[in-house]
DNA sequence: GCAGTATGTTTGTATCTCGCACAAACTTAT
DNA sequence: ATAAGTTTGTGCGAGATACAAACATACTGC
């Protein structure tokens, strides 16, 4: 099943919200048929934070009567995006029992793509976040930008092919700096092929799909957010580590992007003036700091069994066998973590933070060290509690989910 | 004339906007009336950003029907809130000469306090920026807090009662750590009479009007935002610089508060781990080396004269006078104020920046120096540009109209 | 079987923006 | 001087939406 020139499809309701809203200098009207689409987006959106609902329970949450809720999910009923569960329980002082709302299993899925420098991942994820027709494919970083995008065609093509019916949309998330308003890569350090290629031109073109890109780190947030330790919340980071440091935040109940999707360059926040050198040319990133090499070139200095192949799981093993030296060295890892999102959390106060990559397959522990380093660099307010909190889903898994839920997020233009 | 229990009045219409939004979780839909008072706040924004437009002008920059426009502005003109101005010459093909809208000059002001460690100042505000009715006043910061209550609503009542009408409400800035959800300054270091007090409820209960209170660096804020340099931008930090560090961010469209209104404390974001010890008790803080304390150190190392008075507006001078001395100290202490600024951009990308303070006392000389520091310091995009700009309309000024506008800003719930 | 209670639906109402038609006011061409 | 063209600002009905009131439904407890 191929989806060339297919009308484009709405989660939202039954009028797209593409690129139809001209920027006319900061001021925008609201109008009456607007709101519609905004209160089914924060219906889908309360049902994605708390799962099936009925709507009586929406309405309250809303702070709305019964009927709106009726009349904005009746439809959605109708279309098979949602599905009505069996009556639950009545409460104890009696009453019809609540029919609880969630999403149709057999409902339309959604494309994501995960393009890190030489591989592409490929899947289909449901609305409730489960993974299909997962394909993988390599490209050559240095190589011909046509063969690229014949083999991203390809891959992405066989994977939609798996839907029984054509996607809400296609999400990538992709390492390097992105302009997510324009849909073009604008450079990856480690794959020069990718730089200035349009790519959500290409795609949409070729599939007749909507198409979305953001990069690496706000996928992970977005996943987070959608599917994972983030649901629910208003205000929280991802915090990528591992060879590279990357965030993303979520603030008032909203991804920040800022100009052109160029927010949360954390990695190259200066922590130290006139520090080490950094691969970005300048003294004291983070990145010289809160890193593998960093990790690497400290274990081959504390001695640590074959200190290439260290990582954040080696090294909480080693340290829970007693290792006083993997102790001390995670500690310090764990302190050079701690200092970019103090910084983050000073600036922000967002309060909590969602560790993915190399730190997070340190589990609780390095969580634990992470945020009590955390607490001492910043300036506590009475009553306030920090929680670090790590995602162990592994790499692919969350950015994909992610990349799915840029498509959501895109979708549910929850502000106006 | 006083004001105890007047009806509260409301700045963008017929209903006020108070506390009256019980915060349901996150989940709130959109009613149809909640429109009107939307879009009535987002024209009176866009006089504000644009100065005097005519009602054709409005509603070609909102997208929207010229009938809407004129179905709201209509009653702001009846209740003499705006005022037709003088018809304008018309277009060079003709037509019939637009007539621009503005804010009455007779309209109801705004009553401001600005409140710092032993100073009272108040003042009233037009809704166009114009200050009267100065006052000032002290009191012990480590005093009763029956007699500080007593000084202020005395001041206060003084400056209100020189009002032709009662104002739309009173705005506080506030030095210290503020809980602006609660109206509560938390604690004030150089006060400690102050720590704790709720002062919102106060003012409210005895002047009948509404009562904002944000922190010192936020008020600046938004007197950039509805006043200064920052009037109609929709993306750009405030930075005071001077015995201490702030900052605030205006992030697209909207002033950034943070949970319980705690962001944007910048001065004591780590630019150098293990660096010099703070007041705050931690080490290597961006106060430690942006502010005066750093320069008059420095600036007696460097044998400078009478540098427990240097400031930068003389060290300015000296180097224009041809100090070598002096122009090597004022550009590490742009650097060392760069160096914020550049963490703030790597992390939000807001790429405008309005000094206050000290460093604005240095004029287009320390901006150009801190703009090119900052450019060194972070990764620039392709066709970026980032300013610096200085606000050296003297303290009391911009924060006194930055409290006023929090009010309107209060009034104007531009988001839903 | 009946009162009590909570859920979900139907019907009519208020609010708001939009499109259309039109008067007013001004410029340009004949 | 007159007519045509253009722009502004204003009534009026249409369409979209949430809300309040009333009602049917389904369960508990006596």
């Amino acid at each position: 099943m191929t989806f060339e020139n297919q009308p484009l499809r709405s989660l939202n309701g039954f009028r797209m919200t593409g690129r139809d809203v001209p920027d006319t200098g900061s001021v925008t009207l609201v109008s009456p048929s607007a709101i519609g689409a905004i209160n089914r987006g924060r219906v889908l959106q309360a049902l994605y934070d708390n799962g099936p609902t009925s709507r009586a329970d929406l309405a309250r949450m809303a702070g709305v009567n019964r009927t709106t809720v009726t009349g904005i999910v009746q439809p959605m009923i109708k279309e098979k995006l949602l599905v009505e569960g069996k009556a639950g329980r009545p409460a104890a002082q009696g009453g019809k029992p609540a029919r609880p709302l969630y999403f149709n299993p057999d409902a339309p899925m959604l494309g994501a793509v995960l393009l890190l420098p030489g591989s592409i991942q490929t899947c289909l994820v449901s609305l409730t976040g489960e993974i299909s027709a997962h394909r993988r494919a390599v490209f050559d970083p240095n190589g011909d930008v046509d063969a690229f995008v014949a083999t991203m065609k390809e891959t992405l093509g066989k994977t939609l092919s798996e839907a029984k019916q054509p996607p809400f949309g296609i999400g990538v998330a992709a390492g390097g700096m992105i302009d997510s308003d324009n849909g073009v890569i604008v450079a990856v350090n480690l794959a020069p092929v990718l730089s200035g290629l349009p790519l959500v031109g290409i795609l949409r073109d070729h599939f007749g799909l909507q198409v979305v890109i953001d990069h690496h780190p706000r996928a992970l947030l977005v996943g987070d957010r959608w599917f994972g330790p983030g649901r629910g919340q208003q205000n929280f980071a991802a915090i990528y580590t591992g060879e590279v440091l990357g965030g993303a935040f979520y603030m008032d109940g909203k991804v920040y992007r800022g100009l052109a999707g160029s927010g949360g360059e954390l990695g190259h926040t200066i922590v130290q003036i006139d520090g080490l050198r950094c691969n970005c040319g300048k003294r004291g990133c983070w990145e010289t700091l809160g890193t593998l090499s960093w990790l690497r070139a400290q274990a081959a200095e504390a001695g640590i069994d074959d200190p290439l192949d260290i990582d954040c799981a080696r090294l909480v093993r080693l340290a829970r066998e007693g290792s006083e030296a993997a102790m001390d060295l995670l500690d310090r890892y764990a302190r050079n973590i701690a200092i970019g999102i103090a910084n983050l959390q000073q600036t922000l106060s967002l309060n909590a933070y969602i560790l993915h990559g190399d730190a997070a397959t340190g589990g609780t522990m390095i969580a634990d060290l992470v945020r009590r380093h955390v607490e001492d660099f910043v300036m506590m307010r009475p009553n306030q509690e920090i929680s670090i909190l790590v995602n162990g889903k592994g790499e692919g898994h969350t950015a994909l989910r992610g990349a799915a839920g840029l498509v959501v997020s895109d979708h549910l233009k929850l502000v106006i």
